[in-house]
DNA sequence: GCAAATGCATTTGTATACAAATTGTGTAGG
DNA sequence: CCTACACAATTTGTATACAAATGCATTTGC
């Protein structure tokens, strides 16, 4: 049906964002995605529309659609917003989420494992997406939902480089991710909220951590010679 | 020119919504709007889209759009979720507001203490809207301004008997509420941000006590007679 | 030679016609 | 009399054709 394919649109239109596979500040023109997609510029145009109101891309009136940018404001912004946003999440998510919701979110996490353990970097950050996503969902709060979900993209965005470890110490935090994710779902699924605002907080560090390396990573080395000791030194 | 009447379909929706002269949980007719607005059935859908995003209506697959609901858990998490929101947005306008934004404000709270005090129940609920959605937007911080706008969305829709005073200590409230804005402007513009804090949070104490009565209002009286000593006693 | 303006090409916005899906109604069968 | 099915009517979704606006290049005037 023609359903599935504007569905299939929207969903790898926002992976493809999601994975920096589309740059910030793109411009998106419609008649090629119409023609890539199948489908005919209306329903294209629809799908632009609601990635707008996830706050994926930016419309304006007469000019085609860029993907929402990240300027050096819009980081300094996230990074003052984010431990507030998750936190406030992660104890309402605790308060109100039903089993089922847990059950979905562990499914999610399985996934997830395989990806990031297979080094798969691409699908670790959806599935990572995915996992705070449903976190988000179950707050059952659509205020602070709103908030997330716009941070979410700018963190998955950001952190495309976390899930493709370039040294052994990658790895570990890798690792360290998965371990807090799985530790996160037993403190939620416990209704222990001062434990799971720990966990978050601590998710979030690491995260921070990575996503300051991308953003300052070391200086070059001033000389050739001295690389030799210092190469994957991170 | 037919991009004036778009608009003007979104801003008069907009509107309708928020004074809830179309009640929540509405179904919107797409053909009925379209003729109504002077506009092709196209622009009023891609309308119904970016109202969706802000939180005003809800899209399902096949279904007519309808107008977002309050139900008895959208309550709970609003009187939950409102301090945190209003008070982190009311520090960062502080911190970030520019002079620019002072002056609109002010316009805005001109505008609104003349309608309110007027008992120009509609403008003045629209225009405390505007005050305040220009409050987020000094934030300068979109995580935050999301969640903002769908809570004023919600709270206008329920503050809307606020603005017609049915008593002597109505008006009391409504101009208590009118000399809180400026209070805030003024230490908006001072830069004096636990001040701003303390106002919207005496601010939203106002608000609160004032939505409690009419989610909650006295009951009837028991019998005709009391209700001689008892009107007007709210 | 440079600035402004005009015309063309490209891209976005709108209207309309048509296809698909849902809802309501009527009828047949039990 | 109630249920279930089928058909009709209404409503939503999509495609296409056309109108309007933007950007760019060339040209024209100073």
């Amino acid at each position: 049906m023609s359903l599935t394919k504007k569905a299939r649109c929207a969903a790898d239109l926002r992976a493809r964002i999601l994975t920096q596979d589309i740059a910030p500040g793109s411009d998106l023109d419609e008649a090629s995605l119409a023609v890539e997609y199948g489908i005919s510029r209306t329903p294209l145009r629809e799908v632009l529309h609601r990635l707008a109101g996830g706050g994926f891309v930016r419309l304006e009136e007469n000019r085609s659609a860029k993907v929402e940018s990240m300027d050096l404001a819009t980081l300094r912004v996230f990074f003052q917003t984010a431990p507030l946003i998750y936190c406030s999440i992660a104890r309402q998510a605790t308060e109100n989420r039903t089993s089922q919701q847990i059950a979905d979110l562990k499914d999610t996490q399985r996934a997830f494992s395989t990806a990031a353990r297979g080094g798969d970097a691409r699908e670790s950050g959806l599935l990572n997406h995915q996992f705070h996503e449903r976190i988000g969902d179950m707050a059952q709060n659509p205020y602070l939902l709103a908030g997330l979900k716009r941070m979410l993209v700018d963190h998955t965005r950001l952190s495309q480089t976390f899930f493709a470890p370039q040294s052994p110490s990658d790895e570990t935090r890798v690792k360290q991710a998965i371990d807090q994710h799985d530790a996160m779902i037993s403190a939620i699924e416990a209704r222990e909220s001062a434990l799971v605002i720990d966990l978050t907080l601590q998710h979030w560090d690491l995260s921070r951590d990575q996503l300051e390396k991308f953003v300052r990573p070391d200086p070059l080395p001033l000389d050739v010679i001295s690389m030799k000791d210092r190469r994957n030194a991170v």
